[in-house]
RNA sequence: GGUCCCAUCGUCUAGUGGCCUAGGACGCCGGCCUCUCACGCCGGAAACACGGGUUCGAGUCCCGUUGGGACCA
């Protein structure tokens, strides 16, 4: 069974670059019919806190992903390290080092006044050094051949060994190392697919010589490419791609985040719209690319738009009930939310944008803008604007096929046509000149609210003229 | 600076040696539809980084250059 896993630290919010990681793991974990794990790396205690665990499984939650196992916490591990650098010092692949920080500083300085890399030289490789006050483990590296690193995506890998040197991986103060958790957590868990940023990947060789080292099947490794932001340097804060849970809060729908995200990076044929469903039954590893991709906010809101078009009404009008509140809109007597809703789903491109939209539905005494009064609001109109109230009041329902009858009967009594009729009444019903169809409007406005909207409009113009 | 990775329209990408006169999507421009705004539809501009090979044939394979990115320092 194929286990993966998503391991962030906990020192900031979940933000895109992280969450198309996890998605790849998840997306991989549900279609093969395997384990997602999710662990916090928050060994760097002073810039882990408990909001961020909080805020990153809430980002989760709201993307739709879930996990299997966990959240594991490394800060609760240390016991499970120390075992593990137990084993590595008694089979002889790690040991303790005493060497000064100076000494250290000087060999630095001596190979980089050489043009040479800074590493260890390996003073305490052999001197059976025990444990004391002053000394870290250091990780037994070969000092010749090569580590190939096997990547699912980017193919082999070659690092010669002289480059790598004797690793520390217990500091002094006892706590391990990143590159040495890393292994051993996965180990531990039984992780056997490891899919992560690019960033990782001068950091595998380190990790395939202690799997070794301690004997452990090697995981599959994948390493996808950043994502970049609009000036190519990898994505951050600047780029306007912010967290997760911004753009929830910006209106955005999961299933579309999910997909833009997935896109970036991964491809099937020329399809660019993917259901939840549909991702994991596609997904798959030959499909990821191998060059990095630069986050375009443009295209997330064409696939959002693309996704507010698919979901149901009944979807949307739950998810939009808290921007409504944020609009300080009361829905108590206002029409049915979820015809709102269809009236505006096309025309929307989030679901901030659609509360916008949908305000006037709930406000009945909606504000006229200005030039849209005078040029719609006028005394020829007062006239059109009496005869379709008349009109209305007897229609016998509020069909949108009623309502077109209705509006037929006024365009032949007049001899204008509907374009003269319509903008009045649209302004006269919202306040403003653009906006869903009329018919649809008054269909889910009722017969009620649309007739006091009309004549309170003819009231306004009288008011104005006289 | 060292090591590693990457390279098709502005962006995301299809392309796995002949199907490519390089396809789709976003964005942009023009048009149609139309009660407004959108939606939708039709059309357009727009790319194989460069140079060498290999091959009957290269976007596709190899080498180099350039450019970009990552990691370490």
């Amino acid at each position: 069974m194929i286990v993966t896993r998503f391991p962030p630290s906990p020192t900031g919010h979940l933000h895109l670059g992280g969450a198309r990681t996890a998605l790849f793991n998840w997306l991989y974990a549900r279609h093969t019919k395997g384990k997602f794990i999710l662990r916090m790396e928050d060994t760097d205690t002073a810039r882990s806190t408990p909001e961020f665990v909080e805020s990153i499984l809430e980002s989760l939650r709201w993307l739709g992903i879930d996990w299997d196992e966990g959240p594991y916490f490394q800060s609760r591990r240390f016991s499970i390290y120390r075992e593990y650098m137990q084993k590595l010092l008694d089979s002889g692949h790690a040991y303790y080092c005493d060497c000064p920080p100076e000494r250290l500083e000087s060999i630095r300085k001596r190979a980089m006044a050489s043009g040479g890399k800074p590493k260890y030289d390996g003073k305490c490789r052999d001197r059976g050094l025990k444990a004391s006050q002053d000394t870290v483990v250091r990780f037994k590296a070969p000092l010749i051949g090569a580590t190939v690193l096997n990547d699912a995506v980017k193919g082999n890998i070659v690092f010669d060994n002289t480059e790598l040197d004797d690793f520390i991986i217990v500091r002094k103060d006892g706590t391990p190392t990143y590159n040495f958790v890393v292994v051993v957590d996965d180990v531990t868990m039984g992780i056997n697919m490891i899919l992560r940023g690019d960033d990782h990947v001068m950091n595998t060789p380190k990790q395939i010589l202690i799997y070794k080292a301690l004997g452990a099947d090697l995981p599959v490794f994948a390493h996808v490419p950043m994502v970049l932001g609009h000036d190519r340097s990898r994505l951050s804060k600047r780029h306007g791609a912010l967290s997760v849970l911004a753009y929830r809060d910006m209106g955005y729908l999961p299933e579309a985040l999910i997909n833009y995200l997935v896109r970036l990076g991964w491809s099937y044929g020329d399809q660019e719209i993917f259901t939840r469903e549909e991702l994991i039954d596609k997904f798959s590893m030959e499909r990821l690319g191998k060059s990095p991709g630069i986050f375009n906010p443009e295209k997330l809101l064409a696939v959002n738009a693309e996704h507010m078009k698919l979901a149901s009404d009944r979807y949307l009008a739950e998810r939009l009930l808290p921007f409504l509140s944020g609009q300080g809109l009361t829905l108590e007597d206002g029409p049915n939310l979820e015809s709102v809703v269809s009236t505006l789903k096309e025309r929307s491109k989030t679901l901030s944008e659609m509360a916008d939209a949908a305000r006037f539905y709930f406000t009945e005494t909606v504000a006229y803008e200005e030039a849209a009064a005078e040029k719609f609001l006028t005394a020829e109109s007062a006239r059109i604007l009496r005869r379709v109230v008349q009109q209305l009041e007897t229609s016998p329902d509020f069909g949108e096929k009623a309502l077109e009858d209705a509006f037929r009967a006024v365009m032949e009594e007049t001899g204008l046509k509907l374009g003269k009729i319509a903008q009045p009444v649209r302004v006269a019903l919202t306040g403003k000149t653009a906006s869903p169809g009329i018919f649809e409007i008054l269909h889910v406005l009722g017969k009620a609210r649309a007739v006091g909207r009309l004549k309170r409009a003819v009231e306004f113009i009288e008011g104005r003229s006289s």
